[in-house]
RNA sequence: UGGGGUGUCGCCAAGCGGUAAGGCACUGGUUUUUGGUACCAGCAUUCAGGGGUUCGAAUCCCUUCACCCCAUCCA
């Protein structure tokens, strides 16, 4: 863990300190519905990651509550998504299924209290019950059903005797509630179908709202950690947990920011849609941002991993860079694969004035790459290269192989082009070459410089292989839907030569085709006869690149039309006159004051114990009003009268401005009397320069670098110096003195 | 439109009143038998906009704007 914490890691921090739970309990809940993809590595990455950085546990739960859609393949499926990432479960894989009892039993406990009821309403009638989002809804006539009826109908319910739709359990909350999810949410409805798990044990089954809260509660979760959109769905979670009064500690929901990443789609939906329409291979294709697909393509667990880690949790919608995660698997394969030699697009090469063929040392990783091993490479008169590595009319900058500039083959000779063979339509079929003997790779007294070593195979040796090329599946950063594939995002290379030193080894590895990529031999197509590799990710270009144009950016000042405001009524304008021309206040402050009606009337009583009406009005705009935000006045631990005095002290420079905050943060906190808390916290502000006058010398003397860029220039350093003085006085030194003090100082 | 959220570099993201972290991307340079890697250097006088409070504001207050979520018997 690095010094930044997440803020989800803050809160468990914290809630361990405190003492609120002994342990960290998470849990991986996915429905069973669909294939796992990178969104759900975040939140594995962050569930059990949580767990393990605080000696938690961490439990997978398959969240089954709606029969209609689940399925056991998706169970195996996110099981394994788990396991490959690294990742042990508590226990045994839980299911909500498996507490249907235990949960009908609480909604029986709610409907016992009164605080729900069987509705009888049908769908239509229920969505227009429920009001808009401006208007409030009414409830429905069955919710004054008494408990010996709900109770009746409820188990009759359970007991299959109705249609489907017939009835439903609603909590009773409040048909008016701000919050659309609080308008009596439905607890569970009528489902005449097969569990893949429960069986036909049910005829009803428990919504999310009320079943997910409850399940956690049932594991021992503390935190129970989701994507934004269940914003909403915390108030049902609290409510239902809370009305039940369930035996403390109960789990918290704290919601986190769903991951997107940039030329790909991540909805169930989108995915399902590539899938069926055959747009892509199967669940596994590659080119999918499912983990089955990551895996098929040749990522490592490692650097999904690494990568949910760079991303950081928060809770701004945000789409991540696909830059970000091709950085994330190179980092890692390239400190751990060996480098072979392909040939992607072969051209043929001979070599006119070399006999026979011999055996050339090769090692599989360079210098830099603290691994050993290295392989024999034959080599022969006939050799294959790739067609990109030879131009006959090199743009500027070319380091490869033309008419006029020899090249090295890798771990091999240097070789110069003597003659260009072409087809009828004048298509390079073949390139004559002489070798330079003296030349051998690691014993070179020829003392040609090349600009480049290229990739090359023995025409005798090596072994056809096929290469699949993946690509972004879309041509749009924010892909919309299938109009925005990109059609060449799979591309299939049939005639790859490939060094036979490969072929030996087994399946499930990767390798670096030296100056194309990192590549992976398909875990399913794969054979000796015909060796089947996938490209993982490209190695990082620079030179194709800076042919690419780079965008001008067009600094566009950023120009915001300005809403209305409302006009203030008569009586909040007598009110604001009188501030501005009365007591001076400045407008901004005023207006604060004049359109808040609490706001006005605490500072008009403050005003009655002290006539400075400046002071005391910014404090009252400014901290009181922090502290109205979330309370009502008869909460707060403070009164006007002790506003008044705390404003007369800053007025009398008692305090500095700095000390009257912290001053004030204590009188919300445990409230008290200004004047008896800056007497014996001993806040007393030191205005005296002969004391102040020493810390600053030796500050000056402790930061020469800082005095420097100060003396240059850089008036920010003003606010570090004086922070350093508030710093070493405890905050009481006056900083109007240090700051003049500093400054007069530091110009010396 | 009511409610709930979120705006810090091209993309992520720290920061919680005292010098705007870090990663990716990008741009130079050094090393290099991968146009890879590694290394060095450069990349926010400014935090969505406007006001206010303060010696000092990305951080506190007011206000405006933009985007996301909520009216499934889905999760």
């Amino acid at each position: 863990m690095n010094k930044s914490r997440d803020f989800l890691r803050t809160i468990v921090e914290e809630d361990l300190k405190s003492g609120r739970y002994k342990e960290v309990v998470t849990r991986f809940p996915p429905e069973p519905n669909g294939f796992p993809h990178i969104g759900h590595a975040k939140s594995i990455a962050i569930n059990f990651g949580i767990a393990n950085d605080f000696h938690g546990h961490c439990t997978l739960r398959m969240d089954d509550t709606d029969p209609t859609k689940e399925d056991t393949v998706y169970v195996k499926a996110l099981k394994d998504a788990v396991k490959w990432l690294g990742f042990e479960w508590e226990g045994d894989v839980r299911y909500t299924s498996d507490y249907f009892h235990k949960l009908y039993d609480y909604a029986i406990e709610l409907i016992k209290i009164g605080r729900a009821y069987v509705d009888s309403l049908d769908e239509e009638k229920m969505r227009e019950y429920r009001g808009t989002v401006t208007e409030p809804g009414i409830r429905s006539k069955f919710a004054n059903r008494t408990i010996e009826e709900n109770l009746d109908l409820f188990e009759r319910m359970k007991n299959g005797e109705f249609k489907d739709g017939e009835h439903v359990l609603r909590a009773k909350i409040d048909m008016s509630a701000a919050n659309m999810k609080m308008r009596d949410p439905l607890l569970y409805r009528i489902r005449d179908t097969h569990h893949f798990r429960a069986g036909d044990e049910w005829s009803i089954y428990p919504m999310y709202d009320f079943a997910h809260c409850l399940s956690d509660y049932i594991e021992g979760v503390t935190h129970s950690i989701c994507t934004l959109e269940f914003e909403n769905n915390r108030d049902i979670y609290n409510w239902v947990l809370e009305t039940l009064k369930l035996k403390p500690p109960r789990p918290y929901q704290y919601e986190f920011a769903r991951l997107n990443i940039s030329y790909t789609v991540m909805s169930k939906r989108k995915l399902l849609e590539l899938v069926e329409s055959g747009v892509v291979n199967g669940w596994d294709d590659p080119r999918l941002p499912t983990i089955a697909g990551y895996k098929r393509r040749g990522y490592t667990p490692e650097s999904i991993l690494n990568f949910c880690n760079q991303i950081g949790i928060a809770k701004a919608n945000s789409m991540v860079d696909v830059a970000q995660l091709e950085f994330c698997i190179r980092d890692d394969l390239n400190k751990k694969v060996p480098r072979v030699m392909c040939v992607l697009n072969p051209l043929k090469v001979t070599i006119e004035n070399y006999e026979g063929s011999e055996e050339l040392d090769a090692p599989y990783y360079p210098d830099d790459v603290p691994k050993e091993g290295s392989r024999k490479l034959s080599f022969s008169n006939e050799i294959y290269i790739d067609r990109e590595d030879f131009n006959e009319n090199p743009p500027k900058g070319y380091f490869r192989l033309t008419p006029k500039q020899s090249v090295r083959l890798k771990h091999a000779y240097i070789i110069t082009c003597k003659e260009v063979i072409k087809d009828e339509n004048g298509n390079i079929v073949e390139i004559k070459a002489i070798y330079h003997k003296n030349s051998k790779s690691g014993s070179d007294s020829s003392g040609i410089k090349v600009k480049s070593a290229i990739q090359w195979v023995d025409t005798k040796s090596a072994k056809k292989a096929e290469i699949r090329v993946y690509d972004r599946l879309f041509k749009n950063e924010t892909p919309q839907g299938t109009e925005d594939i990109n059609p060449n995002s799979l591309k299939v290379i049939k005639n790859a030569m490939i060094e036979n030193a490969v072929i030996t080894q087994k399946p499930d590895v990767r390798f670096q085709f030296e100056r194309e990529g990192y590549f992976y031999a398909d875990p399913i197509d794969y054979s000796d006869k015909l060796p089947v590799f996938n490209k993982i990710v490209g190695l990082k270009e620079s030179w194709g690149k800076k042919k690419k144009v780079s965008k001008p950016r067009v600094q566009t000042k950023k120009v915001q039309i300005e809403g209305v405001v409302a006009p203030m009524n008569e009586a909040e304008q007598k009110l604001f006159d009188r501030y501005t021309t009365k007591l001076n206040l400045n407008s901004e402050v005023a207006n604060i004051l004049a359109r808040d009606k609490t706001l006005s009337s605490f500072y008009e009583d403050a005003l009655s114990h002290n006539k400075t009406p400046v002071t005391i009005a910014n404090i009252v705009a400014n901290e009181v009003a922090k502290e109205l935000k979330e309370k009502q006045v008869d909460e707060l631990k403070f009164n006007p009268s002790e506003i008044a005095e705390l404003a007369k002290m800053i007025d009398d420079e008692m305090i500095s401005s700095k000390i009257a905050k912290e001053v004030f943060q204590e009188m919300t906190q445990n409230g008290g009397n200004p004047t008896q808390i800056v007497e014996t916290k001993g806040l007393m502000q030191i205005s005296d320069p002969s004391k102040i006058s020493p810390i600053i010398d030796e500050i000056i003397a402790k930061n020469p670098d800082n005095v420097a860029k100060f003396r240059a220039g850089n008036s920010k350093l003003l606010g570090f110096f004086v922070g350093q003085v508030l710093k070493k006085t405890n905050g009481k030194a006056n900083p109007k003195v240090a700051n003049r003090l500093v400054i007069e100082k530091l110009k010396q």
